[in-house]
DNA sequence: TGTACATCAGTGAACGCGCGTTCACTGATGTAC
DNA sequence: TGTACATCAGTGAACGCGCGTTCACTGATGTAC
């Protein structure tokens, strides 16, 4: 009687209230972004009293850490599931997968690195679980370059080299400053290569340690 | 008599309007950022009815599109006054000026590639302003390649990547999750460095032409 | 040099909006005995 | 098994806010003759 759908529609006790709205929330994030998320318009939406969000989240922007908390847990996912059996392969893959991810959900995205909406350092969760994405980004390359793929370099500057580079590429791209789709993803192919194999012409090698 | 000061106080036509709005508001947006930025509170602020700006501005989007502009002819400049004598460093240089530009304005950087503030296409003096100060970067580029300093490659990859890296690492920097700062830019002139000489080991080099 | 007139740059009031958040409350549920 | 009570999860009303923008207007300025 109370559970002819997939969900019950209880009088006073809405026992979902919190994954309803964080699910909502996130639908209006990916369609919207950030800017669109209203603590107000969700309880409309779900028909609820706006004041009842509060029973489950502290204020706006905590529900907006815990959206962006979902999404480092889906980059995470991502970037674990690429193979990383052969070095260079793991390299450029994960910096594939890292850019794809940036250009399927570019609301989330932004809201996970605007820097605007959500400072570090005040959402201690949020901190960890961005953290822990950016660690297999790290692993993958101190196993490469354990394998001696990699030079022999402090591993922080090359995970913040291959970081920067794919950060700038998603961001670029989901802002329409360069021509990579999903459907294209060459150029960003070949960005990363060079990364890998440098910019400088073979014969000019032997400036490489004047600087 | 009007003319005390450096500015004077007219009773009705202030003479001056577009001038001290967008310098005004360009100070907001340097120390509280774009979100900041409000035409009532800019009104207020110069001693003037807030539909006075709207004889100098269509909208606050327009405001905001010249500040942006503005941001870009700065950045441009400083683009500009890198030496270029020396392909390698010319190259290093820019990068490095083009990161401490960032930092030394975020929020200005952040306005001017936000994304979500000023979509491309909708202000085409602004999309101008941003494609003359990339092409700085790209000249410069295009300089070194022809001086057969750079591999012989398509100059939209090369240009892409050394784009994305500076961007990257600027907007990393800039919400702090790279340690680098204007004193320190030592990470910053490492990562620029890998990209001209890449990260593979000499002696994986073979690898070079599997991809 | 003086005057009529067009144009420009302001004004004050108002529209309509949605927001986050707090308050004192009530209805529903779970728990100890 | 039944009842008293604590706790939890909602409610409706309200506070206070600032925003962008439009409207019909008026005061100041510049220009033609």
């Amino acid at each position: 009687m109370n559970d002819n759908s997939t969900r019950a529609k209880p009088a006073y006790h809405h026992g979902d209230l919190p994954q309803q709205a964080h699910q909502l929330a996130l639908d209006t994030l990916r369609e919207h972004g950030d800017a669109a998320i209203s603590l107000r318009a969700l309880a409309k939406q779900i028909g609820v009293s706006a004041p009842a969000l509060y029973r489950h989240f502290m204020d706006r922007e905590s529900l907006l850490a815990e959206l962006a908390i979902t999404g480092f847990q889906a980059l995470r996912k991502r970037l674990l599931a690429v193979d990383q059996a052969q070095p260079r392969q793991a390299l450029i893959d994960i910096g594939l997968v890292y850019v794809s991810f940036a250009q399927e959900e570019p609301n989330f995205y932004r809201l996970m690195f605007g820097g605007r909406v959500l400072p570090k350092g005040v959402h201690p969760r949020l901190d960890t679980a961005g953290k822990s994405a950016f660690r297999v980004l790290e692993n993958t390359i101190a196993r490469a370059q354990q394998a001696g793929y990699i030079k022999p370099m402090p591993l922080m500057l090359v995970t913040a080299a291959a970081w920067s580079l794919v950060h700038g590429l998603a961001q670029l791209s989901i802002d329409g400053h360069l021509p990579i789709t999903e459907a294209e993803p060459q150029l960003a192919q070949g960005v990363l290569t060079l990364l890998l194999d440098g910019a400088v012409a073979d014969h000019e090698q032997h400036h490489k340690d004047n600087t």
